[in-house]
DNA sequence: AAATATTTTTAGGTTAGTCTAAAAATAAAT
DNA sequence: ATTTATTTTTAGACTAACCTAAAAATATTT
């Protein structure tokens, strides 16, 4: 008798779909940016999904104890939930690395190849790829990677729109569209860059930099504020 | 309006789900070995489901142009039908050359992993990954991996219980299970070696064998007819 | 050739994950 | 404090992929 994809009595390692991963690693995101419980209407706007459906899907990952859920009052990841979620965002960075690094893509080609590799479930092949990689610590956008554990490794960085004047260099992006990090590409702004402000135009935020102390360029305050710099 | 998972008027290239592409596989798989359409029978063991969900599949599937189909007649596939099932066992072997060579896997515990990294469906990566695996033309079982077209090298190979007498080199192994090829590592078995026939016994068809010019084995009739041997 | 066995298909049901439309609860505005 | 707007939940339906049980077709025996 098989027991492929059902769960039997025997089974205690709970099954957690794809489907289920990419709604725990959508609360997280939402979780990063705010303290309240994750919205049903953030998850939708974050899934692509209507709200009846996360609605569903709440209720499903409550009885499997990934989430805590009161009705009206949004989702919050219980611990459980939360590891799986930093698990999938370390295996998405794990493979971008891999994408970048050894398969040479470039930047802005590898978030949805990264979005199917992320559900690969073998333990064993995270630890073998991560040493295969010599265990990097950031993404080629420059995202950290986290711990087993799910501990993120802590940078400060700060938007390039913020940065009001001194040197210093790109070390991440907040957008990881293609056409933005095609768009940097063109403008030489990769990982690593260095920059200097030269002026902040009052008028609309757009910041007057020079790039590796060689050329001068114009940012619109949108892409300055997409950019993370390191001072120096 | 976002269209995920949902087939548009627009949308020309058909989708197939990862089950579908699963049973396309083991149709080829069978078609491999018997002239005769896939019986609906052989189709439901290779996939351990039952014969009234292979009887729903092969509709869907006929549906979309990727199989023949005649009621109790069996199932063949088409041109492409077989192009994806050629390209999963392309990148299922691929993978598995990924996962030994540069992630230091043994040959036993690579298969369930590769079925997954399977359905990971961007050709750009299949064509990096193939360079930078130095475009190999077989897997770590001695299976040959398919070109783009589905081509497959062909080599001439003696199941090892059908060779009667003199040396050969194992090339390569019919059975997968991690079991047999546990086994095949302790009796040092692996591929490369070579083999010297000392006696085939009558009795049980066992084979008396001289590993790499050194000692002295006798494998089962069993063994002997999984293990695929080169003439030299 | 008839009877029996096997294989395949159909009929009818289930679950996960989606949807729209309507109802209920909460939040915001007058 | 009511009314209005927004958010969330429920209700009811759909599809893909599975299942079991029964019916129909084909194969095998006697």
């Amino acid at each position: 008798m098989f027991f492929k994809n059902r769960i039997t009595r025997f089974n205690y390692l709970k099954m957690v779909s794809n489907t289920e991963e990419n709604y725990l690693k959508a609360i997280f995101k939402i979780s990063e940016k705010e303290t309240a419980p994750a919205s049903t209407n953030a998850i939708s706007t974050e899934m692509h999904t209507s709200a009846a459906s996360v609605s569903d899907m709440i209720k499903r990952l409550a009885e499997k104890d990934l989430v805590l859920y009161e009705k009206w009052k949004g989702v919050t990841l219980t611990k459980e939930g939360k590891k799986i979620a930093t698990n999938l965002i370390r295996k998405h960075r794990l493979w971008e690395v891999f994408l970048v690094d050894k398969l040479n893509f470039s930047w802005d080609e590898i978030h949805p190849i990264a979005e199917e590799l992320e559900h690969i479930k073998s333990t064993k092949l995270v630890q073998h790829l991560d040493e295969f990689l010599g265990f990097p610590k950031f993404d080629p956008h420059g995202d950290p990677i986290p711990d087993e554990h799910g501990n993120f490794t802590f940078r400060k960085q700060v938007q390039l729109s913020e940065f009001k004047k001194g040197k210093g260099i790109i070390i991440g992006v907040d957008e990881h569209s293609t056409q933005f990090l095609q768009y940097l590409d063109r403008l030489s702004l990769t990982l690593g860059t260095s920059i200097e402000i030269i002026e902040v135009i009052d008028y609309d935020g757009s910041v007057r930099i020079n790039i590796n102390d060689n050329k001068e360029q114009i940012i619109s305050n949108k892409v300055a504020k997409n950019l993370f710099v390191k001072p120096i």
